[in-house]
DNA sequence: GCATCGATGTGTACGATGTCCACATTGAAG
DNA sequence: CTTCAATGTGGACATCGTACACATCGATGC
């Protein structure tokens, strides 16, 4: 009748219920949606009464929004590692696969980081600023100045709704590389170039 | 002791509750989010019984399933009303500004449109389609064969993703006009002209 | 070694919610 | 005027988020 959980956690006291809770939730997320998800079911899934989590959280919503906030760093992580292309172009396509491959691995996490209730916490805006500023930055290296900006916002909205797209299967239910492939089709056709041709005038910057 | 129904709804029988409870959910929407909307809320504001919903609708997601519906038809009438612009790009703007619009406009009820729970049902899906199906008639008219899908998708996920950024205030808190300058600038510069500069070779078909 | 204390987990409890069931009320059809 | 199907009510139940008081444990001082 010891602790059932699912995480390494020892009688009374486990050890560490903050990292495991987190871990529990996402197990549940990626089971059922983030608006089905219960707290209590999160404690059950680690072993735990239902008011542990409260020693570590301050109410459900600051444990999803922890979950969230680590969505995000790992996506900025994801984002970093990838490496110059084959021109702009390419890169920035990459970044956008990379991300929309995210979503697809994550999709119960990515529901909760483009959520109403975590995009209001403080941490979790601070992630997903963090990670945007990761592909500003490789934007500022490739587009001219006044495009950055429209550019930054633009590719961030696209590739977002992508993801919401795929994952709700409003287009189709393709395999991950048919989704890329789409992801590097669309990505293209907006940047100006058609599939195949290249965009004059537009490769890199100073 | 009789009803204190916001809608127009006398003694035990209500009337049309059925679209009653629709409009009181909207009233509500706009005041909280999807997720804290309570279907007891609901029939509170229409001034019935906790119960009386069920008569209509076979669950609460159904109600609101119902509700996203209307939303998206009423997008459609928007986008249908969207007259042609001073060239094609001009036309595929006004649409984009029209549907970050009808977002900025109802919050409440964009965020059920393309939440989890609606993009599930089949009225919603269905509804949904026609809707897009009315910018995809546009694009037909305008761009090239094989650049018809991927602006379609493109465009549909761009306005979806700069809504969303947009209703969570991820990009400040623009007054309507910003908003609109914004969402001009971003689809211009995303369709390969840079702001004021034409983008010579891509415009209209035969 | 042992008492102590703050941190952490448990149990109980309360109000709210989604939904089921049996019953009440009604307008319309016979 | 009776009857009936549609519609609304009331009560009940499991579940949820969360507050409160209590239990248990590991480190700390002696």
């Amino acid at each position: 009748m010891w602790t059932l959980s699912t995480s390494t956690g020892a009688g009374y006291h486990h050890g560490d219920l903050r990292a495991a809770l987190l871990d529990s939730a996402l197990a549940l997320l990626n089971t059922e949606g983030p608006g089905e998800l219960s707290l209590r079911a999160v404690a059950r899934h680690a072993g735990v009464s239902a008011n542990a989590p409260y020693r570590h959280y301050r109410d459900k919503e600051a444990l999803l929004a922890a979950l969230a906030t680590r969505g995000f760093t790992e996506l900025g992580e994801r984002l970093a590692a990838v490496g110059p292309g084959d021109g702009p172009d390419a890169e920035l396509i990459a970044m956008a696969r990379t991300a929309v491959d995210y979503a697809l691995d994550h999709p119960g996490v990515y529901r909760l980081m483009f959520g109403q209730a975590c995009s209001t916490h403080p941490d979790a805006i601070a992630a997903s600023d963090a990670a945007i500023a990761i592909v500003a930055e490789r934007i500022a290296a490739i587009a001219e100045a006044e495009r950055r900006e429209p550019l930054r916002i633009g590719l961030w909205a696209l590739v977002h709704g992508l993801s919401t797209l795929l994952l709700d299967e409003r287009l189709g239910t393709p395999t991950r590389a048919e989704a890329d492939a789409l992801v590097e089709t669309v990505v293209r056709t907006l940047l100006g170039a058609g599939p195949g041709l290249s965009a004059p005038g537009r490769w890199g910057a100073p």
